[in-house]
DNA sequence: GAACTATACGGAGACACTCTCCGTTTTGCA
DNA sequence: TGCAAAACGGAGAGTGTCTCCGTATAGTTC
């Protein structure tokens, strides 16, 4: 890549990083993106042909902090119960950061055309790195998918209706018990 | 009302409501149901202010149908994990009828300005009226907002990637189990 | 049934947004 | 420095929501 066009590139993923964690997916317009990074909307489309691979690339760090975010849970010295609730208040946590991701990305979980196909993956095999580590503690039968829309889901509701933490606590703490082996 | 406006605001609801369920909210234009009735966008607008004012109007059976179906659940003869299950499936699928009226209504429970608040004091009631009749066999303390926001959004990640039943049933299942009691 | 007024109609178009085409500019290499 | 490939950027096509306002109609009054 040139080295005009990686400038650019790599600016236009810094302001939209910026405007999409400050106003959420929806209400940031590609032309305002292009205008923050000083580029023409050619210059934007051609580096991202559509708004969600855009998003796509500014919630690259994301996948990485998925993993080491399960990783820490799994490593607690304490009960299921309390590693499994860990991950998903870390989770839906980091889904809530970037208003507008926890939708999209769980509704991209059954779909491997999606722009967000890789990311769905490294989710899908956190909740399976947490099916096997926990194992006997959970209900027999249960399936990463199953725990990713689950969480997706609430994350989703919790990011549309802005809610405070502790309620998606007690949310969380419903589905938890229900994980868990009866 | 005036007997033609009477007639058109009739033909409007109707056409949107085909419109809405064959093609979901956000694929149905408001031109398309101005065509579809017959009127033109002035008028469609003085009807319905707003996209989703018209699909409030579109959804207004929807209510009366949510309390019958709490009301049939709470009539099973049968143990609470089942009839709990039952309203919780049947409401999953009732919302999944009309694309896109899971997440909206959802996202609107904690709005009193949205449109559709009166659908969801509706809701947020009949699952009230389920934890009082459930009672003791449910989780203490738990809320009518928290199983509404629960269902709704499961329903709402079944609607967005068009899951079938039996997975929506076993999300359902899980859910069901963390609001019985331990 | 004709005249009149309040009400409703409907289409042109303002505005916002996503995305494309293509003439112009810049870069990196020979 | 000269040149081809690569990248730029803005005008504008296409599509959507929603508004303004001149025109048509319903319902009332004489």
């Amino acid at each position: 890549m040139r080295a005009d066009a990686q400038r650019n590139r790599d600016r236009i993923v810094e302001v939209a990083r910026a405007l999409f964690r400050a106003k959420g997916f929806d209400a940031v317009s590609m032309d305002e993106v292009a205008k923050g990074a000083e580029v023409g909307p050619g210059t934007l489309y051609r580096h991202f042909p559509t708004k969600e691979s855009l998003y796509d690339a500014v919630l690259e760090a994301w996948a990485e902090k998925v993993n080491a975010t399960v990783d820490s849970a799994l490593a607690l010295d304490a009960p299921a119960r309390e590693q499994l609730l860990t991950w998903l208040t870390d989770y839906a946590a980091m889904l809530t950061e970037h208003k507008g991701a926890a939708a999209r990305i769980t509704a991209a979980l059954g779909d491997p055309g999606s722009p967000f196909a890789a990311k769905c993956q490294t989710y899908l095999n956190a909740n399976q790195r947490l099916i096997d580590a926990l194992d006997s503690a959970l209900r027999p039968g249960v399936e990463a998918m199953q725990i990713s829309r689950l969480v997706g889901g609430v994350a989703a509701v919790a990011d549309n209706s802005a809610l405070p933490s502790d309620s998606v606590a007690s949310m969380l703490a419903i589905v938890a018990d229900g994980l868990l082996a009866p």
